[in-house]
DNA sequence: GTCTATACAAAGATAGAC
DNA sequence: GTCTATCTTTGTATAGAC
């Protein structure tokens, strides 16, 4: 047994800094689920603390302040949530491309429910904690994929769509499904857990976005 | 002079009931300005009476307890929020009923960002206060209007979809316009309140959802 | 109806022992 | 690194005077 995680004693213990890091985790992962349900004001450090399973003097000492674990919570979603944007690349079709790019949204509306909602929260506040990146990062990456679009417009493989509206679309859609799945569940009574709805919601969102609704006429 | 507003004196002033609901008017604007931003946690009794320029104590004759005062606010919105459904209707061509759905929701996100926002925190602390309302209502009206909008595929004049998926894509993508606006606002750096912003949005969303992306093929 | 004063609990954060 | 005890602030709510 060379490492011991419960070792209180010394400094340079192997594997210290490593379970130094997983409790810091695990306090992360709870403030993820307390935070994304009650805001920043709204969840206390005394939850918090309790559903990591620490002291709250404890969760104190590896994250000096609420603010700052807050803003580390943050800090990890970001990365995650601009990650499928990232993909889309002018050199598949565009059929291809946003038909799996709103597959990739859908799955991280199953599968990060607390982290779309937090991120949503965030927004709804004004986000006084990720303006700056927004305005920076977030505004270049989607400046870069708006070219993309309407270089496949201009090839004439897309109909005519103002690009940004068309991403705000897409976003708006395919988040809704985690930050509304209370109300998804009590109209629908089913959830994205159930492969069957994942599905046809993966299939009708493409299906509405690519293909539109109105039949086509026999003339171009 | 009949009325005198702040006549402090007997019980059946008239006009007394009409200043003491004006003041309780104030009090839920000012309730729903610091809930949407804040939560129910989050926002201070404080911090409401402060903005509705009553004291604290005044406040809590009104309305006596900080969650009675939340339910008053959230009851107003559903009411409003349910509004542009009710007028889905299978005598309109489903080109004008939903067109006009769209835009009167971008509206609603244009005028009422912060009932938006409000009822999108309520949606992701789970609806604790309008679970029951959402299972009910809003479960049948759905149910009502997917009916007409499979009448509507039935006939021909619309593409198979799924009514509730549907319904999803168009709450999401113009709510999203509400409660991302700051997102919106760092990418896009304009708001709805831009009358040609406001038009360029609805057009879009219209055309998307209408028309779809893909060129129509020369062929049936 | 409105105010001052105050009770009482919760919450963020620190001090200091071990 | 972790704990107990404690300080301080904030926040909901009530009592009672005017």
């Amino acid at each position: 047994m060379p490492i011991t995680p419960a070792a209180p004693t010394a400094v340079s213990n192997p594997g210290r800094a490593a379970a130094s890091e997983a409790r810091k985790q695990r306090i992360r992962d709870a403030a993820l689920t307390l935070f994304s349900q009650f805001g920043l004001r709204g969840a206390s450090l005394d939850a918090i603390a309790d559903q990591a399973g620490v002291s709250k003097t404890n969760l104190l000492y590896y994250f000096p302040s609420k603010e700052k674990l807050y803003v580390s919570v943050l800090q990890q979603i970001l990365n995650t949530w601009l990650e499928p944007i990232r993909a889309i690349d002018a050199d598949q079709t565009p059929e291809a491309a946003i038909g799996h790019y709103i597959r990739i949204k859908v799955e991280l509306s199953r599968d990060h429910v607390q982290e779309s909602r937090l991120f949503c929260l965030e927004m709804i506040q004004g986000a006084p904690l990720l303006k700056e990146e927004l305005q920076q990062d977030l505004r270049a990456l989607v400046e870069e994929k708006s070219k993309v679009i309407e270089h496949w417009i201009a090839g004439g493989k897309l109909l005519p769509v103002d690009p940004h509206h068309l991403i705000y679309l897409l976003w708006g859609t395919t988040q809704h499904y985690a930050d509304f799945a209370v109300q998804i569940e009590a109209i629908s009574g089913k959830t994205l857990a159930d492969p069957d709805f994942f599905e046809a919601t993966v299939d009708n969102i493409q299906r509405i976005v690519l293909g539109g609704l109105l039949p086509r006429q026999a003339a171009i």
